[in-house]
DNA sequence: ACGCGATGCATAGGGAGACTATGTATTGAT
DNA sequence: ATCAATACATAGTCTCCCTATGCATCGCGT
């Protein structure tokens, strides 16, 4: 009936779907709110942005992203320009003060991440391996076509 | 200002903060919903267990487990039954269905991520390293403790 | 046997983060 | 001058999670 992926294929992507969940769940717990965050570093990588080029590289729908880029200018962590080439458009760019929240938050991120792994006897190469899985998981178009055909129901 | 973290830690660090909150997304854009599926992976692991095991096991609140569960039974996915030994326990177990519907949702997560690894020559080595990593970031408390002191502002 | 803190769960209320559908204003090309 | 395409905003809704409470039951000490 089902495939044939071996055991231990099934049980590691189960954990990681898994595991994943409840890391970004215990980060939003501790009120690291990623959302905004993720905003901010793609700022900080691209250079100012419009809302929709940031919705593709965050790969999430332009409204999310309008949403988000209003919080964070209403909290003064970016700002938001009309374009001067393109009415329509809109540039957000990081402020000094998102620049710092950005910064301190990568630091405490990387604090508690560091601490951990190395707790756990887990090297730099290990992470940066995790890392590499993740991005490799999310490059053509994420999990689309995982559900293809056999769509499971909803739970 | 901010403590002495290689530049490395902090690139890997972050990016493994916003690569598995885009994964968590785009997995529930697909309607796999997780959650659900967590629980049903608790019990085909541990057996039948009671709503605050459950919470307890996901590392989620009580009231959390109990709607999640809720949801679950109404599907028909699990069974909830009085405690024969403790009447204000409940004792939630999988049923034929939800057992499918689990190694349903298994086998298509394995799929999609054993063939996205293939696709980018990284093996199943580098999965179950990806996962360690995972595990250990979550092990003792999740990542409370990250704020200590420097609380960051709410993004 | 009784009282009471501890435990297991449900309910109420609310918030973050996302999505789809849709409307509006510009742009740019015909 | 039109008109499809593009950039955003708004409305409405959904999932998942949390805290604060309330309630019933358990089990222990006296």
């Amino acid at each position: 009936m089902h495939s044939q992926l071996t055991h231990a294929s099934l049980a590691l992507s189960t954990d990681l779907v898994i595991y994943t969940a409840r890391l970004v769940r215990s980060l939003r717990r501790n009120i690291d709110a990623p959302a905004g965050v993720r905003v901010l570093s793609l700022l900080d990588e691209h250079g100012p942005l419009g809302v929709t080029q940031l919705a593709k590289l965050d790969r999430c729908s332009q409204p999310t992203m309008s949403a988000a880029v209003a919080n964070l200018a209403e909290a003064g962590l970016v700002a938001k320009d009309p374009s001067p080439v393109d009415a329509r458009s809109s540039v957000v760019s990081l402020t000094h003060e998102g620049s710092n929240v950005l910064a301190t938050q990568r630091d405490a991120w990387a604090t508690a991440i560091t601490e951990r792994l190395r707790a756990h006897n887990r090297t730099q190469e290990d992470l940066a391996t995790a890392v590499s899985v993740l991005r490799d998981l999310l490059e053509p178009d994420p999990m689309s076509g995982a559900n293809r055909g056999t769509r499971p129901e909803r739970i």
